[in-house]
DNA sequence: CTTTCAGCGTGACATTGTCACGGAGGCGAC
DNA sequence: GTCGCCTCCGTGACAATGTCACGCTGAAAG
C-alpha cells in the first residue's frame, strides 16, 4: 500500500492533527493507548526501558508510517510497554480507537495498510534482534554511523552524543567512547562534544564485513 | 479471542490437516509461504539463523496458536526469514493463501484472531529483545530452566542439551556448560548427558532477581 | 567389537560490560 | 564576571561473556 493514500482512507473519521516539537515524549511506559497514530512527517524513536532504567532503541518511525506499538496496544487492549520520543519536529494524525476499529472492519485498504505496517515491522524487529545478538559492537557502531551519515544531507557533522549511540546499538556509553576513539585514530571519523563527523564512509562500511 | 473457536471460523475453506513428528522442519530460511498455519496441538520453535550459522530462538508456538511469521509473510508477501522446528509431535491446520485472504476480508472474528496473535507476539518479541539485551546469562539461564521445569509435568529430568539451551538464551554452548556446572555445584540442578534435573526451583528463581 | 559422532568439559584468550573516577565545556543565577 | 551545576566525555581496573582449540565420553550404528 502506498502511504500517500492514507488520507483518503480515513475520510469521515474524527481524525485530529497535531504538531509536536523535537525531543518530546509521545507516550511512556505504562500509558494507556487511546488513539491510532500516523506520522505524516518527521521522525520518532521507540525505546524500551529495562528495570534498571537502561534504554534500548527498538525502531524508528519515519514520515508516512504508523506506530506498530500503538496498533498492537489498540488491538490487544494493552498498555504501552515502551516509550516514544520525537527525533525531529513531527506532524501526527490521531484516530480515536472507536474510529480505528470501524476503519479496520469496513475498509479493506485501511486494513491492508495496518497489516502491512505490522508485518514489515515484525520483520524489522526480528532483524534487529539478530543484529543485537550476533553482530559485534564495532559492526553495530559502524552500521549506525553509516546509516546516520546517509540520512544526513546537510554535510554537517552528525549531532549525536555517545549516550544516544549507546542506546541505539544496545551497549554502554563507555564502550561507545572507546570504539569511537579507535575509529578516530584510524581517521574514519572526527569527534567534537555532541557531534561526530564521518570522514571515510567507505572505510566504515568495510567494518561491517569484518 | 478464544482459540477453541477457530475451527468454526474456517468452515468452508480448503483447510487441510497434517500430523508432523517431533524435530521436523516446517519451513526454512528463504522458503516461500503458501499457507496460513494454525497449530492445533504440540509445540513448535521458530529460530533465526545468523550469517555465521548461529541460531537464536525467537519464540515458540503452542497448541491453539498460529504462526505470526507465516502471517507476516502472507500479508507482506515475503519469504520466510527464519526456520521452524517441531519440538513435539504437532497437529497442523493449513489454509491456502487465497482462502486466508478471503477469511481476513470476510470474517471479523477471524481477523480478530489474527490481529490478536500479531499483537501479542509483537509484545512478546519486544520483551524477548529486552531480556536478551539487559539480563545476564545467569538470569536468562535460570529463567529458561524454571520455565521448562514448570512446563514439565512428568517429574522426569528435562531433556535438554547445552546446545539447545544456548540457542534458547542466546549465548554459546561453552558458556551454558560453565554456568550449569556452577548451578550444579550449588546443588540447584543435577546433570546427565542430554538431560538436566531441577532440584531446587526456588533457588533458581532467586537467581532472577540477582 | 570397532567406528563414528553428538554432547560435554576446560584452558587460554579476546571482547564487552560495569564501576568509579575526574576533567572539560556550557549555561544560568547572582 | 564567577560560581555552581549539569551534561558530555575519557580512562583505568576489573568482572562477565564470547571465541577458539582441544580432548574426553557415552551411545548408537555398522
Amino acid at each position: 500500500m502506498n502511504d500517500t493514500t492514507l488520507p483518503e482512507l480515513i475520510k469521515g473519521t474524527n481524525a485530529s492533527h497535531q504538531l509536536v516539537a523535537a525531543s518530546q515524549c509521545l507516550f511512556r511506559l505504562g500509558d494507556a493507548c487511546e488513539n491510532f497514530v500516523f506520522v505524516s512527517s518527521g521522525q520518532v524513536r521507540v525505546e524500551l526501558l529495562s528495570s534498571q532504567g537502561q534504554q534500548l532503541l527498538l525502531y524508528r518511525i519515519q514520515g508516512g508510517e504508523s506506530c506498530v506499538m500503538t496498533t498492537a496496544c489498540l488491538l490487544g487492549n494493552n498498555h504501552y510497554s515502551a516509550q516514544a520520543i520525537t527525533d525531529t519536529q513531527v506532524e501526527l494524525t490521531l484516530i480515536p480507537r472507536a474510529d480505528f476499529h470501524r476503519c479496520i472492519s469496513e475498509s479493506a485498504p485501511f486494513r491492508d495498510f495496518v497489516f502491512n505496517g505490522f508485518s514489515s515491522r515484525l520483520a524489522a524487529l526480528m532483524q534487529r534482534t539478530t543484529e543485537l545478538a550476533t553482530w559485534s559492537v564495532d559492526q553495530r557502531l559502524a552500521a549506525a554511523l553509516t546509516h546516520h551519515a546517509e540520512q544526513n544531507h546537510t554535510g554537517a557533522p552528525l549531532a549525536l552524543t555517545h549516550d544516544q549511540l549507546a542506546v541505539e546499538i544496545g551497549t554502554a556509553r563507555e564502550v561507545v567512547s572507546r570504539r569511537l576513539s579507535a575509529l578516530a585514530n584510524q581517521g574514519l571519523i572526527a569527534r567534537q562534544r555532541g557531534q561526530i563527523e564521518v570522514l571515510d564512509i567507505t572505510g566504515l562500511k568495510e567494518k561491517l564485513a569484518q
